[in-house]
DNA sequence: ACATTTGTTAACCAAATGGTTAAACCAAGC
DNA sequence: GCTTGGTTTAACCATTTGGTTAACAAATGT
């Protein structure tokens, strides 16, 4: 029946695809291009996904979905604040420079269709900030923390993580750094932001 | 010679061509799209541009240009961090609110193509931190605030500043706001990023 | 008035692009 | 060995797209 070439094929084309697509956006991105990165014939790119825009959701799904562990630590786990902060800095700075183009991506195909995130939301607690806030308010009320909204805090969070590398070319210029230093500022960036933040929200 | 309507020609095309162009980026951009919101004969746009790529950079260079007045709060004014932090954020803030595609556009585009900003660059000023960073260094020196490099005090004032608007979809997903919601935490951040920057550097 | 320049339009074009098809290929079961 | 059914390929197709052209309209200079 099925050759055992057929799995890795599927593998073949979601690698080159996840490549094209990050590299160049749904709309830039050519599926001549994906079938010449995947070493395969244009066709099959449609046998196995029907069209582009589905081969692009299973690429996009796929990317999220490699955030979603990160965002836990954040969001779902017990611990507190300050070591939510320090645990997730670290690891989501590590994890990205491992996957520079992911953050980048999963931004600007958001921002071009939205309605991306209702396919993906059936995962309501990934998306659920209450219990960071309830932890917050709670800190606060200790007062471990000074006053802030649970919303701002980690909409700060997310900035000063995420922020650098979807501004990449942005922040070359100015620091006028090259690749190397550009990485050195974000390796840096592991304990330096979490220092920002906890000095920024401690009492 | 010139007909009158030929300014006003060039100006229709350039505010339909920022419109399309910030919506849907260089790729996902149409001629025909343009054309018919400026409510114009596509050949016109190739009459005053000559190109879809030319139309795309006077447009990305317009937008940028509007960005600079407020970087140059920061890089090159003489007051005191503290006060470039407060004026920034309050000034960029309620800009970025009045233009929100604006940040959006520009960090798209940079990514997909760097060189863009070498094209600018001439205004050298515009890209340079050195000045905010000898400023930083001296305050460092005068116990005025804690030790960090202006790099990253630099990326971090950009990122609490610039990211929501980058990553609306995503925070409006997280928090549940609509986009009024979304539009009224904005403008609280016109004083509690200053404030959540000013504790987290101030000695 | 009239020639010249500039602005505008509709029709057209070649290339690129996502997608389809029909035939060939090939491993497995009989 | 040959049939069967999923896999792969080359050729093809319709549409879209950026760009061009040639004719026409409106100003302007003289």
């Amino acid at each position: 029946m099925a050759k055992k070439k057929d799995e890795n094929t599927e593998l073949q084309i979601l690698e080159a695809a996840k490549n094209v697509f990050q590299a160049k956006g749904m709309d830039g991105a050519r599926m001549q291009e994906i079938a010449d990165a995947a070493s395969i014939n244009k066709a099959m790119l449609h046998y196995y996904f029907r069209s582009k825009q589905l081969l692009f959701e299973a690429v996009f799904k796929n990317a999220f979905a490699m955030l979603a562990p990160q965002l836990n630590i954040i969001l779902n786990d017990e611990s507190s604040i300050e070591d939510k902060v320090k645990n997730f800095t670290s690891s989501y700075i590590s994890f990205i420079i491992k996957h520079p183009y992911l953050p980048n991506f999963i931004i600007q195909e958001l921002n071009r269709n939205p309605a991306f995130l209702q396919k993906i939301q059936e995962n309501s607690t990934l998306l659920n900030i209450d219990k960071f806030k309830k932890r917050v308010e709670l800190e606060i009320s200790q007062d471990i923390l000074k006053p802030i909204s649970g919303e701002q805090l980690f909409i700060n969070i997310l900035a000063l993580n995420i922020f650098p590398f979807v501004a990449k070319p942005l922040i070359k210029a100015f620091t006028k750094e090259d690749d190397a230093g550009f990485k050195k500022l974000m390796k840096d960036r592991r304990t330096e932001v979490s220092e920002f933040i906890i000095h920024a929200i401690k009492k």
